[in-house]
Parts: structure tokens; sequence; C-alpha cells
RNA sequence: GCCAGGAUGGCCGAAUCUGGUAAGGCGCACGCCUGGAAAGCGUGUUCCCGUUCGGGAUUCUGGGUUCAAAUCCCAGUCCUGGCGCCA
């Protein structure tokens, strides 16, 4: 959320942004909705000081013993009283709609980011893994059969159990995820200096609000209980769609010490998304599912900090495919794809060499983002109330939020599977994997079982 | 789930029974004092509106009673203790 000051001062900035992220709202109807407010509260203000003052001259007059002076001025004190409901609740209801306004305009992009309209105008910073890359089969087999062959991947049983965009793991698929949640949790932890959190899995709406989802994309989660459509209230829950949620409103309505900060948390937790109407070919398989594991990175820093801390976080994320050797690239999101709460937003993208896209690499295959890095500045701080104390003396502020997937598991599943893939149709484990498989070097798959299995050839 | 107690500024804590300007202490900042410091003294230390200055709001949240609510009533949230249930 953008401050009242803000918008009132620099409507021009806000104008901007709508226009650069495609975002339409009614900003000049805001903008007259809290001038008359203004105006409103001037008047409630100065009633309430002339009750103020007669209701102080009933208690002296009381202990005067002056009854009939004491009669006189509560009947002055009622009249007033009957002004000042009016002008006050006019006042609220203006007020609400203010509010209602607000959390409805998106965030001011950094004035160096891209402007752009969509996808199309993303510009790529930087390329990593290819020159000496590893040696792939002639027909790289996409993940989706390959798992399926190897029994690590069953997507139909996972339809069964759950419904369709779901699926189990087995065997050294499971293993394979748990291995890639522990890698990412130690070498964060270990190297990146993160504090591991576990939260809960159901957020309830407030949450969802503090960290910008709400009300724009109630479409998308997971309710716990009724209806997305019927109404709902800060206590009814939802499951998460990111950890994002959860952690960072850990410190909602609060006020951290200057000395606390910077604060570095991660959390592993499984993301649950409805994915309205996304379908076909080119979310076959794991790349989009309605629940999957992810390592989310969130930073509380102070405002003077978060830029560098940005690239940081950046390169945290990029740690993982690092280490794990899967080629990547970078690109720096412009003004209308990077998101409504945004500021500054990079997006990580792994290279699946399986099934070529038009908008694929030269050496084939396709991109699939596998972390999101961005830095919100003040913007979910300030609709989830979170602030810090420069100086104890001194009034708080708003610190700067910054989250990145570090990184999201079942596309790095996918890469690995496609980009380590052998000749024979086995998979070889990315080496810093092999502690957390048990020592495992290679995925040779597992018996299938069931009558379904003995006919398939 | 039931019963009891509780929630007051950055922190601690009085006022609540008996409605009438929200004590005091700590921390922190600035000033005075000092050769310098400590101590001491003074001022400041939440949010909103309008220019300094002023005004308004604010005792967990939301309602109610009253001329007037930290105080009385109702509902809720969270915390503590006890009982019950339980992976």
């Amino acid at each position: 959320m953008l401050s009242r000051q803000f918008v009132r001062d620099d409507p021009e900035a806000v104008r901007r942004a709508l226009e650069t992220k495609g975002v339409d709202v009614d900003l000049e109807g805001l903008l007259e909705t809290d001038a008359e407010w203004r105006e409103l509260k001037a008047e409630g203000d100065d009633l309430r000081r002339r009750r103020n003052e007669v209701s102080n001259e009933i208690g002296e007059l009381k202990r005067e013993g002056d009854d009939e002076a004491a009669a006189a001025a509560i009947e002055r004190s009622g009249e007033l009283k009957e002004e000042l409901a009016a002008v006050e609740k006019r006042a609220e209801e203006l007020e609400a709609d203010l509010e209602r306004a607000l959390l409805r305009l998106p965030n001011v992009p950094h004035p160096e980011a891209p402007v752009g309209d969509d996808e199309s105008d993303n510009v790529e910073t930087e390329r990593w893994g290819f020159e000496d890359r590893r040696e792939l089969p002639a027909e790289v087999t996409p993940h989706y059969d390959l798992g399926e062959e190897l029994d690590v991947l069953d997507f139909e049983r996972g339809a069964k159990v759950s419904g369709g965009g779901f699926y189990v793991a087995k065997g050294e698929g499971a293993r394979l995820e748990h291995a890639l949640v522990q890698f990412m949790l130690d070498l964060h932890r270990t190297e990146h200096d993160y504090t591991d959190v576990f939260p809960p899995i159901p957020v309830n709406s407030a949450s969802m609000r503090g960290a910008g989802q709400f009300p724009k994309f109630v479409e998308d989660a997971y309710r716990v209980g009724g209806d997305n459509d019927e109404p709902y209230d800060d206590d009814d829950l939802w499951l998460l769609p990111t950890a994002e949620v959860p952690v960072t409103n850990m410190y909602r309505d609060e006020i951290l010490l200057n000395d606390d900060l910077p604060i570095k948390h991660q959390a592993y937790t499984p993301n649950f998304r409805r994915e309205a109407g996304e379908h076909g070919t080119e979310t076959r398989g794991i790349v989009r599912v309605h629940q999957f594991n992810k390592v989310e990175l969130v930073n509380f820093v102070r405002p003077e900090d978060s830029y560098d801390r940005l690239e940081g976080l950046l390169g945290e994320a990029t740690a993982v495919l690092e280490r794990l050797g899967l080629p990547y690239r970078v690109l720096e999101m412009c003004t209308g794809d990077m998101g409504f709460a945004q500021a500054k937003k990079y997006d990580v993208e792994v290279w699946a060499p399986a099934d070529d896209m038009p908008e694929g690499p030269e050496a084939g295959g396709r991109w699939l983002e596998v972390s999101s890095v961005s830095n919100f500045e003040d913007f979910q701080a300030r609709r989830a109330g979170i602030q810090y104390r420069p100086e104890q003396h001194e009034s708080a502020e708003y610190l700067h939020t910054l989250n990145g997937s570090g990184v999201a598991v079942p596309r790095v599943v996918v890469a690995v599977m496609e980009y380590y893939q052998n000749d024979d149709g086995t998979v070889e484990v990315p080496e810093p994997l092999r502690p957390y498989m048990g020592g495992t070097e290679r995925i040779e798959g597992g018996e299938k079982v069931g009558e379904s299995a003995v006919g398939d050839g």
C-alpha cells in the first residue's frame, strides 16, 4: 500500500505507476475523496473540541454544586453530540472508501526498471552455464514421459487422489524432492546466514492482504471451508500460495528494533495455487501444478539497504542452480510484468532441454521460472504494519521487505531429469545432492505395481 | 471445549471497586551544569488534520449506557493458570 501522504503529494508518480503497470484505478476519485475527508476531519475535530470544553465545564459545575448551569451545559453538549455524529459518520464512510481504493493502488516501480507491457519487454541480464555444458542424449525425453517410465512421477494416481494438476512423486522421485529441499536449506543457512522458519500452512485473510495477495488474487487461492465467492473475514483461512505470506506476516503490526535488522528467514513449505485458466501443452508434467514444494527467502531490511539486498538475494537464489550445475538465465522484469506489489523484480529461469519452445534458448528446450526475486520497498510493510525504530527516541518507520524463491522444487526436478539425463534413460544425480540421497549416484527407476503395469510395453 | 484471571506509551507500572485533565519509574535524545564525565535538573520521546502554534484521536478490538468511559454493560481476539480431550 502507498501512503496517503505520498499519493496526495505526488499523484504524478502514482499516475505513471498505474500506466506503466497497466492498472486501472480511479485516481482522481481517490484524490477528491481525500480532499473531502480532510475537510470533514477539520470540521469534526472542531466540534469535538467544543464538546470537550463543555464536558469539562459540566464537571466543574457539578463539583461546585451549580446544578442549574450544569443542566444547561448538558443540553448544549447533547446538541453538539448530534452534529458531531453526522459529520463523523460521513467522514468514516469516506475513510473506508479511501482505504479500499489505496489497497488497489500498485507499488511504484523503481525508476530504473525497464518500462514495458508484458514479458516480451523483460530484459535478460545474465546467462550462466551454457559454455561448458553437459553432453545430452540425441533425443532428450521430457520429464513427464521419463518420470512415468522410471515410475518416479505418477500423474494418474495424483489426479485420482486429489484431482488434475496434482502428482505423486515416488521412490527416487520423492527422495529427489526431499534432497533438494534439504540441500537448499543447508546452503542458505550455512552460507547465506538464514534462520529457518517452519510456518503454518493455512493462513488467515489478514495475512493474505498483508502480503499483497488480497483482494486482487482471491480466485487463485484455496479456501479452507466456504466458497471463494463468499465474503470472507480477517480470520478465515486459506492454504498459503507461498511461504512469503506467513513469513512476511510474522512481524505484522510490530515494531522491530534497529539492531534486529536485517532479518533473513528461509522457509520450506508446500505451496497451493488454483492456477485458474492455466492449461495447455506447456503445463504437462510438473511445471505447473496445484501443490509444489518451495524454499522461500524473506528479508526485512532498513530502507537504505534494500537495493543492495535485492542483488544479494538474487545471488543467493542463483547459487542453488550453480551448485547443481544447471544452466540458467536472469531476467529483469519490465513494469507491466513485475506484479502489483513489486518495485523491482528479477526472474531466474532454469534450462529444461527437452521440449523445444519458440522462446527457448538457441540450444533448444525451454526456460522454466524457478525463482522470482523482488524488492517491495515499504509496500508490504505498510499493508502489514511492519515497522522499525531507527533510534529509540524517534518515531517508527516502515522497513523494506524483499523475497525470493530459493528455489521452487518441481521445476528443478524437471531440469535435473532432463539436463542430467543419460542415453540409457537413467538420470545422473548432481554431486551436491548425493549425500542427501544416501549416496545414490543415478536414478534408475522402480518397478511399477498393479495390473495397469502388466500390459505396459 | 469448560472455568477463572489478565491486556494501559519503546519497556515496567498506578489509576478500575466508587465514571469527571492517564501518576510514577526505566530506556533513549537534546539542553543546562562540568576542564571532561557521572550525578542532578529541564525539555522531548504514538497517530491524524491544518503553516509556526494549535486542534483532534489514542488505555487489546468492536458495539452499548452516559453530558462525560481506562473505569460500567455486551460481544470478540490474544495471553496466563486450572480442568477436559488428544495425535
